[in-house]
DNA sequence: TATGAATGAGTATTCATTCAT
DNA sequence: GATGAATGAATACTCATTCAT
């Protein structure tokens, strides 16, 4: 079958991402030689041109295939979700849980969040910003509907999304890099309360 | 005079890091050769290896002298700052507005920060995020004098300095890499606003 | 039938070796991979294994068949002429004629004319050279016959053979590779006229 | 003094040209590894690299170097001759000294004369090509001349220069390649006998 | 039998760093 | 001490050929 084929091709690519994944997230995409990714995913370099047109290849696709499946879950996540105030409470829980089963995504997400990896390619750098902004704009949105709801205060929610988004990655930094021994829902709750309500107490 | 060759030796440093720091914001570490700095420098390359030990060695300085004038400043800055709050009103404008002023320190900064950039070499790399550790630490401490004096709510001081520090990189990063026409206090405004009161309607 | 399989599979064959006359005219051999001819014939890259050993062989195969034809050629032209003059002239006009007809084979042959073209493979490329050896022996023998009845002067045959067709070639070289605007008998008729009477006024 | 160290880098590119034409001359351009010619040359790699720009830099200027000194030795061999005929000779009997002396030069001037040698990069190629019309001019004029005073038959200067040169070539390649055991005026004396009075008999 | 897919072996080029002057 | 020059080691990518289906 055609399929069987199809499916095979899928899984190799797969293996090879994986041992990619792996290694550019320990030691990123410039000390990792298409020879340690061969050694890693146990496929022949040339094997690995088959599926892949380089190394930039490899990384971009890696990069690009979790965005857009963490994009298309936290899209899904909300979409029957009536308050503002429950929407985003979703969506930071999810952002947690998802980079924390998915550490060594995290460590190159992290590093070309950006845009400022320097990258190797423009087209594909700027491709993979863009996927941020989207994720960006997708937040700004449900904050623009609260602000409308009158659930949100009337700032620009457009700084009020990068605020959210950089705090969630800030603290999964914290508690994925660092190790620190903590439930995600330690986190979230914290999230919650800071952003919802601020630091300061009211009369102060 | 020893003192005549002293200054000598720390302008040409100066120079050489001035070169580098250029190259290494608009192309990265990997892409920036010791030839390049040699050749934006005007050292020789051979002398560059008098005042360096080698690009990392060039890479590090160039963060840790920037990152000491930094926290040096911040240090400053809160000295003689009463309350808690005009303290971090102080601390978030020096941020932003140091941050301004040296750009092509923030490119490099912002991808160091968490440790990740996949350092080249363990111990040069760990002193750096040291330095990121030891800031969050002196927020963290005055964020815990706030709970003492009643004037910050109690939560884990740690995550918010972590979020206060986020946030302040993530709005910078807007500000200055989107090249966003907006002034510092636009920004800061915005900041102290949802760090202070939270995001959300009082009474929702 | 036998008979059936056996064309099918020679047309095949001539397929393949003219895709890869067109390759090797606009390319060389070392430039022309292997998929390219895969490519402009239309078979399959493992098919053209069944009817060739590599590409080398295809490449002598290629030069040999075009070679051995023209060899035939020849050697059927003067078969019944009498006068080694004649003779003569009817080769270098076919000689002309027939390159000029086979422009991709000339660029090959050319290269490899001299066996100089560092032959890939000893044995192929040996070979090749003794098809243009036999060509020099057979003028050479025409000339021996010349100088036997008295109509060509007394000198090495094998140097006089030599020279006429090394002089076709360039002269042919001339015409095609520069597309100069020339007719066959305007080179045909210059070529009779240095190799019979020379250069020289005669008295000089 | 600076004038050492020119002539030692010009010593040093010389060693490594002389390697690489005993190797493009046995194996050809495409067979010639870089390697080979750092381990022939007994330079290492990156040493190579300080002198020419790659493998195509160190083939044309290879060839180009003892095409210039070619030129440069014919023309000036021909300067105080009087008589076309004797010039003529004059350049004969150089052209196959020359290339008597420069075997290795020759197997791989006569790969590039035709400019058919695919080459590697268009625009050195070319030039080559150009080398080679360059010598064809220079006979063509001393030709032209032959008939103004009468001393050469009145047909195309150019075409008799094409002819006389490949002659040459022809009878180069046979003596030396072929290693025919004869003296450099066998074969000259033979060339300007067909080429001063053809290969008929004259009253045939 | 025909062929899509797999791969071993090879190669040009780069660059951080050292050293002889 | 300053520096021009030298080089070891590394690395992305290609391609002729084979083989399992």
């Amino acid at each position: 079958m055609d399929n069987r084929k199809e499916r095979e091709r899928t899984w190799r690519k797969q293996e090879i991402l994986a041992a990619a994944e792996k290694l550019f997230a320990k030691r990123g995409f410039f000390k990792t030689s298409m020879a340690d990714i061969s050694e890693v995913s146990e496929f022949p370099l040339a094997t690995i041109y088959k599926f892949f047109q380089g190394k930039e290849d490899i990384y971009y696709t890696l990069i690009n295939e979790k965005a857009d499946l963490f994009m298309i879950m936290q899209k899904e996540a909300i979409e029957k979700i009536r308050t503002v105030k429950s929407k985003m409470k979703v969506l930071a829980e999810r952002h947690l849980r998802f980079f924390e089963e998915n550490r060594d995504f995290f460590k190159i997400y992290i590093s070309e969040r950006n845009g400022l990896a320097v990258t190797i390619r423009e087209d594909l750098g700027g491709y993979i910003h863009k996927k941020h902004e989207e994720y960006i704009q997708f937040v700004t949105a449900i904050l623009r509907e609260g602000i409308k709801k009158g659930e949100v205060r009337e700032m620009d929610p457009l700084k009020m999304a990068l605020l959210m988004v950089g705090s969630l990655d800030t603290l999964t930094y914290r508690w994925i890099a660092d190790k620190v021994d903590e439930t995600l829902s330690d986190n979230l709750q914290f999230l919650i309360n800071v952003l919802f309500g601020g630091i300061l107490i009211s009369n102060s």
